[in-house]
RNA sequence: GGGUCGGUGGGUGAGCGGCUAAUACCACCAGACUGUAAAUCUGGCGCCCGGAAGGGCUACGCAGGUUCGAAUCCUGCCCGGCCCA
């Protein structure tokens, strides 16, 4: 059987002068959508440079969304530039327009200092912030937000943003158009944004946005305020990468559950893994170049083998460990993996492996003696949301228990005594790809 | 401030007194086929009880009201579009 290869954190070269060929390397993954300076390669090659990504702080976790975007400044930290990640504390007051055909529900400011506490550590598995050359550096725009003074912010910021080219920012007609309103809150959200970036590049000398390609309009606007402020033409640039879809053209990271999630407690390691690995092949190659950091020659023999032998899913199983291992650790992707090979390659035997990390429920023992209900495993397991799911996965004939259906016209409604293994677990599925274990201790 | 149109399930969006837990499409879940893939076909998709038949509860911005009966009519409020000021 192919096996994935186990990627350790590579190593972010060392030295002043950044790697060259980051914009090449960053097209070939598909990742240039727009961007405001056709020279951006070359400065890529031969500066080293401060680049920055706001991320809105809607949740207290970063969900999978998130990745592109932060992956991508981790591209260019390994390439030997220097990250920043803005926290939208600031901005995540106001809300940002793009991409929403509604006005946004104002989040409290005491909701938003939690969402950016929990959101802050996260991005500690993706960015390194302790390298000695060129650590990343995290920022709440907050800080300097709130500290604006009315008066002066019109006078001094107002006066530099032309209404008429406020107006025809994509985000602004489409929500125009769609007559579905737009307030004065969120019609300022692109000043403050440009507000942002003149910010940073007067404090860290930050000469360059990326974000989703939604966020054209917006980093623009900041390129255009510090031209404007500063004089100079190619101060600042802005990058955008496509949104990232999968070939049937839906957003990625939908599933029954709502978000995926990077928080382990909302999305648990096995069902990140999970998620990546029923990745579709016509998508699988596509992702490993966006979101993995693997090279590209190492992508290409992993799709020619992919492409021999398809159903060996070499590229999803090499996302899946990749992905999991990028968020999670090393520790916790090879749980998944044992965890989905006990559930699912082992014919519905799950003695004798290693199964921790799967989704596992426990009952005393004197509950299989009477016949523990099948219903009532679904929904503990989490295989079902209610009951009256459960019983229509059971009437469709999709559950089984160790392989074996237990379809409405089985007659089987609990598992008895007989269904256990000898280590006290029988695995319990619903469809192909959803499993779990229930174990019963004494 | 005045007028007018609108606010429906995760999304778009029908319904406009009983036939409506609410058409359709998307998303999602499952069955068949497979490879924990795609495409296709089929079924499902508020919650609770029930093997099922069936029953109960909650729901169409919010709060009241009319009616045997309301998502549908009336009143007030909140929110949005458009027009006037």
């Amino acid at each position: 059987m192919l096996e994935p290869k186990t990627h350790t954190r590579d190593e972010v070269g060392g030295g002043t002068k950044p790697t060259a060929g980051l914009f090449r390397e960053l097209e070939a993954r598909g990742l240039v959508q727009d961007t405001s300076n056709p020279d951006l390669g070359r400065l890529l090659d031969e500066e080293s440079i401060v680049v920055y990504c706001g991320f809105d702080p809607t949740s207290d976790s970063l969900q999978l969304g998130n990745l592109v975007p932060l992956i991508t400044l981790a591209r260019f930290q390994r390439f030997g530039h220097r990250p920043i990640v803005v926290l939208g504390g600031g901005t995540g007051m106001i809300g940002d327009p793009s991409g929403r055909s509604d006005e946004r529900n104002l989040l409290d400011e005491e909701t938003i200092a939690r969402n950016v506490a929990g959101q802050r550590s996260q991005f500690a598995k993706v960015l390194d912030f302790d390298s000695t050359e060129n650590p990343a550096i995290m920022v709440n725009n907050a800080d300097w937000l709130t500290k604006l003074d009315l008066i002066d912010f019109l006078r001094d910021v107002g006066k530099s943003f032309s209404i008429n080219v406020m107006m025809s920012r994509e985000s602004v007609k489409q929500r125009i158009a769609a007559q579905s309103g737009l307030s004065f809150t969120e019609f300022s959200y692109q000043i403050l944004q440009a507000y942002d970036f003149f910010h940073l590049y007067n404090e860290y000398g930050c000469r360059l946005q990326v974000g989703g390609s939604d966020q054209y309009g917006n980093i623009l606007a900041g390129v255009d305020y510090i031209r404007r402020k500063t004089g100079h033409d190619h101060g600042a640039a802005a990058l955008t990468f496509p949104l990232v879809q999968s070939s049937t053209g839906e957003k990625l990271g939908k599933t029954a559950a709502g978000a995926l999630w990077l928080d382990p407690e909302r999305t648990s390691p096995y069902e990140w893994y999970q998620y990546w690995l029923n990745v579709s092949d016509a998508d699988a190659v596509r992702y490993l170049k966006s979101f993995t950091f693997l090279e590209l020659d190492e992508i290409s023999e992993i799709e020619s083998e992919f492409l021999k032998q398809p159903k060996e899913r070499l590229a999803q199983r090499t996302l899946a460990r990749e992905m999991t291992s990028l968020i999670h650790g090393l520790e916790q992707t090879q749980k998944a993996e044992r965890a989905s090979a006990a559930l699912f390659n082992s014919h519905g035997s799950a003695s004798g492996l290693a199964i921790d990390g799967a989704p596992e429920v426990t009952a005393p023992k004197d509950e299989v003696i009477s016949g523990f209900n099948l219903l009532n495993a679904l929904v503990r397991t989490g295989l079902a949301k209610s009951n009256s799911e459960a019983k229509r996965l059971m009437r469709q004939g999709s559950v089984s228990v160790n392989g074996i259906k237990v379809g409405a016209d089985t007659g089987k409604s609990s598992i008895v005594a007989a269904d256990l293994k000898d280590d006290g677990t029988c695995i319990i599925a619903v469809g192909r790809r959803r499993r779990a274990i229930l174990r019963f201790s004494d």
